[in-house]
RNA sequence: GGAGAGUUGGCCGAGUGGUUUAAGGCGCACGCCUGGAAAGCGUGUUUCCCGAGAGGGAUCAAGGGUUCGAAUCCCUUACUCUCCGCCA
């Protein structure tokens, strides 16, 4: 979350970078609320602090005067102490009120927007950072959308995950499986070759996490939330892997932190329907790979160009045709500070689908998680937290089986083919 | 699931209601010493809030409670370990 220091220092910055947003002058009252909320947070506080200093004062004369045998004068400052507490209580519930508000205040105020993200509220807001400059896979009258293709070629069952699960859990077989696992690998490989340390992460997580990376509260809804043991399914890796660095002070010397994980991701996508949610462009479980760095402030932008490059350089060696967009304000990400979007063109259905979000949240997250390192002037110092999708499977077997599709059978990208251990699907 | 024992600073570890400072050690930083180093000696070393500073407050897993005063006593929760049960 934002800094109150920085809204108030700052306070124009932030009122142009929520506008961006879609913030009217109405829901920027929120940043007004704030500080009136430390205002009275810090008086409360100053208040109490000087009466609990009174009464442990006062407490360790009640010691000594103990110690001495003068038990008169003992209980009479007892008395006196006592008088303090409810002033002491009264004070305590105002302070814990003051910082609940401060809270809740803060919690719902999303990230400022980098001078580079375009203002806006559509889609059509959103700026074509890069558009692609190669050619179109030419598909024949009879090319079929990637779910005639599974069903064709066996290779994904959405019937049976709907049968088992409900819709949106779609059961990959024989070489559909198999191309599944061959991408997992492939982009971890792609990603341990860029120094990426690879983990496995827990798959459910609690709700600190879910804070921490932000989440909740205000995604609270699009989680899968196991009630019985209060943890949710996790949404992407970003969640778990970012919370390894939860409550942690590194030293400036520990970057660059990189880390790279695979783990299904689970979506309720509440509200979801028609042609969106067609085969795969939409569904509840989806695998993909995740890269998360922990970066320097003063790094962190370079950092982002580099992921770029990397999620950039899978999409050429799978041969999609793929363009990138920077998130307009009211596209981006409550955490985010800027977001570029990759989509590739899946031939059949003639469009584009997103399959990777690069994200640069500068201090959000970490501010929310504690995640700090110790800088070149002793401080300590909030990192910058970035993640990106490299990257969600389930589109890219969907333009990967349309674009590559033949009458007879779909080929296999010839970078992939070591990992399937075949060439086509027939 | 049942029973028991635990959780103290970067790490180890003492501390069963009060005598301004959470003992001591290790590690780390700086200084002295040295030709240089080691050893030795000295000083410093959790994090957060308020404050220009001096300083004040919070912090002994988390949250409540008892008390003039809680690391210490009570309650709840989380986690760790041991044993039993179940189990891929």
């Amino acid at each position: 979350m934002l800094r109150v220091p920085i809204i108030r220092k700052e306070y124009d910055r932030v009122r142009t970078g929520l506008r961006k947003r879609g913030y009217d002058d109405d829901a920027l009252t929120i940043l007004d609320h704030v500080l009136k909320y430390d205002d009275q947070r810090k008086q409360t506080q100053n208040e109490l602090d000087e009466l609990l200093s009174i009464r442990t004062q006062k407490s360790k004369n009640i010691g000594a005067l103990i110690g001495q045998g003068k038990k008169e004068e003992a209980e009479a400052l007892k008395t006196e102490v006592g008088v303090l507490k409810k002033s002491i209580e009264q004070l305590e519930n105002q302070l814990r009120d003051a910082k609940e508000k401060l809270n809740d205040a803060l919690l719902n105020i999303p990230n400022v927007p980098h001078e580079l993200v375009p203002a806006g509220t559509k889609e059509s807001d959103n700026e074509l950072f890069k558009a692609w400059d190669g050619t179109m896979p030419q598909l024949d009258e009879s090319a079929l959308p990637h779910w005639e293709l599974a069903k064709k070629y066996n290779i994904i069952d959405f019937e049976i995950g709907a049968k088992i699960t409900g819709s949106g859990f779609p059961l990959y077989r024989g070489k559909g499986s198999k191309l599944q696992r061959a991408l997992i690998n492939f982009f971890l490989e792609e990603a341990g070759k860029q120094g990426y340390e690879e983990i496995i992460p827990p798959l459910m997580v609690n709700a600190d996490s879910g804070m921490a990376t932000g989440q909740l509260p205000d995604k609270e809804g699009q989680m899968y939330h196991v009630t019985a043991d209060d943890l949710y399914l996790i949404p992407t890796a970003e969640v778990p892997i970012t919370n390894i660095y939860r409550d942690t002070i590194l030293n400036a010397d520990e970057f660059p932190i990189k880390v790279t994980g695979y783990t299904p991701c689970f979506r309720r996508e509440a509200g979801s329907y028609g042609a969106h949610v067609k085969g795969l462009n939409r569904v509840h479980q989806f695998d993909k790979v995740e890269i998360v760095r922990i970066e320097h402030p003063d790094h962190s932008y370079q950092v982002l160009d580099e992921m770029l490059a990397h999620v950039e350089s899978l999409l050429q060696k799978l041969g999609l045709p793929y363009r990138i967009l920077r998130l307009c304000g009211g596209d981006l990400g409550f955490t985010s500070a800027i977001t570029y979007d990759f989509e590739v063109f899946s031939a059949a259905q003639k469009k584009w689908l997103e399959v990777s979000s690069v994200s640069n949240f500068e201090t959000y997250q970490s501010n929310r998680m504690k995640l700090r390192f110790r800088n070149e002037a002793g401080k300590n110092q909030l990192a910058h937290t970035l993640n990106g999708s490299a990257l969600a499977l389930a589109r890219i077997v969907a333009a990967l089986l349309e674009n590559y599709q033949k009458s007879d059978g779909i080929d296999i990208p010839e970078v992939l083919v070591p990992y399937t251990g075949f060439e086509r699907i027939e």
